[in-house]
Order: structure tokens, then C-alpha cells, then sequence
DNA sequence: TTGACACTGATTGTTAACAATCGTTGGATC
DNA sequence: GATCCAACGATTGTTAACAATCAGTGTCAA
């Protein structure tokens, strides 16, 4: 992880041996966060060979790795399984955001450069669009990916991992137990944050996540979760 | 992870098929987190093989999971190699403990179980005594589980994960950058912090815990690494 | 009709042999 | 004597065949 920088968030830097080997995983990955790939959805390894056209070695060290995320579950001589959180799960992945990304916000809005306005500003825009063109898959990856935007901009690769790991996480919880027909990170929340930040106001950035991130708790129904039990693989068709 | 409670620290319940599987990672983890094996030593496949008894698969699932976790560092063709941090990945680790750590024990001064005051000061007691008896690998596991006590008494599996992985990468950074002859958990900051916590009194756990931090780190010296190139894998002697 | 049982098919888990790569050693040349 | 080059040895990466396990299905009996 010292050598490669780790691009923005989609394709890796192709380097030496290796051309997939993480592809595998942020495919996967990406189809997770977008809701492409429902919670139980059955993870064949010979199905995934032919889709990515690799061996079965190189899908094993995928699901391997996603399994140790808590984005795919093994079960023994069972296969691999997209994670179904339990509502403990959900709830512990909410109180690790709500614990982590205060502060993170606090400290943007303490002290960040200029570039990341412009940034944030831009994407927020592109959330709008999606918004507006009612491209749902779209807007649901970039509405996470924000958050990832705030992490990155601690230039902290460490935060940046947990972070990515929580709001994929998180996609699969509003995925689960989200009431349908509502977004998942609701309206312009997303703006005043950035406005908290761009004013320099630590104490009201840290409460616009805080009840950002509440917000989005309060339209998951932890009663009865769609189980909905498997999906096809051409979601993820191409490469 | 929903089946399996997921033990206090040591041996996982060998449930099912697999007796080994998670071993080889905790056992190479307690020996990174205790300083046993320091950065850069090759971890030959062959080797571990042979002294934990198991087929090359299982060793090379042992060493992918590791290495997401970053603590030991995959050289194409080259082989596994316990992780080096540099001075970048060391200052990330110290800044994400500063972020979660504080307002994860504030969050325990507001409320938690009267266990916890008795949990802790044993653990303590414990530290003590391996100070007094000048137990070096014991007192350096102690301290860093500390902190790992105080993410478990949140009962939040995922909080657990990330602080694990933060608490043994420090481990190896306090080995590598720590100045000799200067524990990485002085004195008795551990007291302080409980006793904050047992007063309720959550401004000054946090305060505490991010002065405890903070002196961690100023017992590193940045400069120089001490880039002792392997050691021997005699310290994985038992099973 | 319903229940249990055994068989079958498919999928995963494991092992072993093979191929590729890299560091090293030895030698030849300048 | 130093440097470059080549072959060797060892270790990792990959593939393929084999073994084990589980889910589903069909049959038989109650």
C-alpha cells in the first residue's frame, strides 16, 4: 500500500504482475455499494471465473479479502454469500460512524485547503444531477462515496480504509432494512455540511453529520428486513 | 461473524472445521503485537508451514488477511514480510487513534456497566505487575490490550475490529521508531484514564486519553528507523 | 398424502505437481 | 581487482486433478 497511491476511488493503477487481483474485490465492491448486489446473493466461484475471466485461485483471495471486511460472508462448504447484517450489525456500524465522523468533520472545518471546496461543491452537484435524472444506482454510490470525499481529505489512508469499509457497509444496511422510495442520504444534507465546513464552524459541521447520519438511521425499519434471497450475476457484466 | 461470538481476546472456539484457519493469524498477530517479530522478518511460507503443521493453502490465507490488515506486506514474487511502517503510515495510525479513541472513552465516562471499573483496574493490576517483574513481552501486550478492553466495553464488534488493527500496527511502530529503554505505555496514564472514567467525568477521560496518546508518540523518533532486517521464527515456537 | 431415507449432482475444500520469478553464486572479461 | 553476465537454487505463483461436503430429488414405506 506505500507504493501505490490508491487512485480516487475506481480503477487502480494496473501495476506489474498483478491485473486484477483488487479488481476482483472493487468490482464486487462497487456492485455492493450501489445495491446491484442484494444482501445473500449467492457468490459462485466458477460463475465468477467466467465473468472475470481468471482463475478459481484469484476469485478465493477475492471473496477472502471481502469476507474480512464484513462485505461477503463464507460459509463452510457452503460458499460465499453477499453479508446480510443482522440488526446488531447495523447498529454497531452506525454508532462507529456517528463515533468517527464528527470529529473528522470537526477537524475539516478546522483546518482543510481550498481544493477541497471546489471538490466537495462539485460533487454534490453530480448528486444533483443523478438526483434530477432519477438514475438511482448513481445517486446512491456517489450519496456514500461523499463521505468518502471527507475522509480523503484528511490525506489519512488509515481513515480513509475504515471509512470506506463502514459506508459500503452501510449501503448494504439501508439495502436491507431501508424503507423503499426513500433516498438514502436524504435532500441537501450533504450541502450543509460543506457549508459548515467551507464557514469554518467546527460545532455545527460536527452536528450536521451527527444528525445527518441519524437521519439516515431513522428511515431504516429494524422490524422486518427484505431478505430477498439471491439475484442474477450480470450485474456485473462488464469489466 | 454472526454465529461466532468472538472470544475475549486469545483462542477462538475451534468450531467446526476448521481448527487451524484464524489460529495462524492470531498467532502471528500476538507475535507482532508483542514484539516478537519484528518489521521486516520474511515469513517464508514453507517455514510456517512446517511449524504450525498445516498445508502452504492455509498460510497463504493466513498472510492475505494479515496483509489487508497491514500488518504484514505481500512482495509480488518476493514472499511476506512483516510490515515496515514509514513515518507516514505511523503518523495515519496516531491520527486515527486520536480521532476514534477520544470520544469512544467520552462515550464511556457518559455511561457504561460497573463491570468495566472492575474489568479494567484488574487489567491494570495486571500491567502492574509485569511492570514490577520487568516482564517486557507481557507489559507490551498488556498496554496495548488496554485499549483494545476499552473498545470492547462498548460491545461494538466493529469498533473492536478497527481498534485491533490500530492498537498492533501501533505495536509495530512503537518497535520500529521507539526510543529503547522507554515503555510504550509509561507510567500509570492507564489509572487516570479509568479513574476518569469512573468519575464520570467525560471531558477529562477524553483529555486524558488524547495526552496519553500524544506521549506514545513523542517517545518515537521520527528520524532514524531502526531497520533491523529479520530475526529468526523461533518465537512462534508453541502452538 | 406425508414423512424419512438414500442417492445424485453440483459446489467447495484440499492437495500435489508444475511453471515462473527473483536473489545469489560463480566465472569470465576488461 | 572490479564489473558484468550467466547459470543455479530456492521460493513463490498457478493450474489441475482429486476428495469431501451439502442441497436437492426421487423413492419407499407408514
Amino acid at each position: 500500500m506505500a507504493p501505490s497511491k490508491q487512485a480516487t476511488h475506481a480503477q487502480e493503477t494496473k501495476f506489474s504482475s498483478g491485473p486484477d487481483e483488487k479488481l476482483i474485490v472493487e468490482q464486487i465492491y462497487n456492485a455492493v455499494m450501489e445495491q446491484r448486489l442484494a444482501p445473500n446473493t449467492k457468490l459462485s466461484e466458477s460463475r465468477l471465473c467466467e465473468i472475470f475471466g481468471v482463475g478459481r485461485m484469484r476469485v478465493r483471495r477475492a471473496l477472502l479479502l471481502l469476507s474480512s471486511q464484513g462485505i461477503v460472508e463464507l460459509k463452510s462448504n457452503r460458499g460465499a454469500f453477499v453479508a446480510c447484517p443482522d440488526q446488531g450489525e447495523a447498529n454497531d456500524v452506525f454508532e462507529a460512524r456517528l463515533l468517527i465522523e464528527p470529529p473528522l468533520v470537526r477537524q475539516l472545518a478546522l483546518s482543510h485547503s481550498d481544493d477541497l471546496l471546489t471538490l466537495l461543491s462539485a460533487h454534490i452537484a453530480r448528486e444533483d444531477t443523478a438526483r434530477t435524472k432519477q438514475e438511482r444506482t448513481e445517486m446512491i454510490r456517489l450519496s456514500g462515496e461523499f463521505h468518502l470525499r471527507l475522509a480523503e481529505a484528511t490525506r489519512n489512508q488509515v481513515l480513509v480504509r475504515i471509512l470506506r469499509e463502514l459506508v459500503t457497509r452501510t449501503s448494504l444496511i439501508v439495502g436491507l432494512f431501508g424503507i423503499s422510495g426513500q433516498s438514502s442520504c436524504p435532500d441537501n444534507e450533504h450541502m450543509e455540511i460543506l457549508r459548515a465546513i467551507s464557514q469554518r464552524d467546527p460545532a455545527r459541521a460536527e452536528q450536521q453529520v451527527k444528525s445527518h447520519l441519524e437521519h439516515i438511521r431513522s428511515g431504516l425499519s429494524m422490524d422486518e428486513r427484505k431478505g430477498r434471497p439471491d439475484d442474477l450475476l450480470n450485474v456485473l457484466g462488464r469489466s
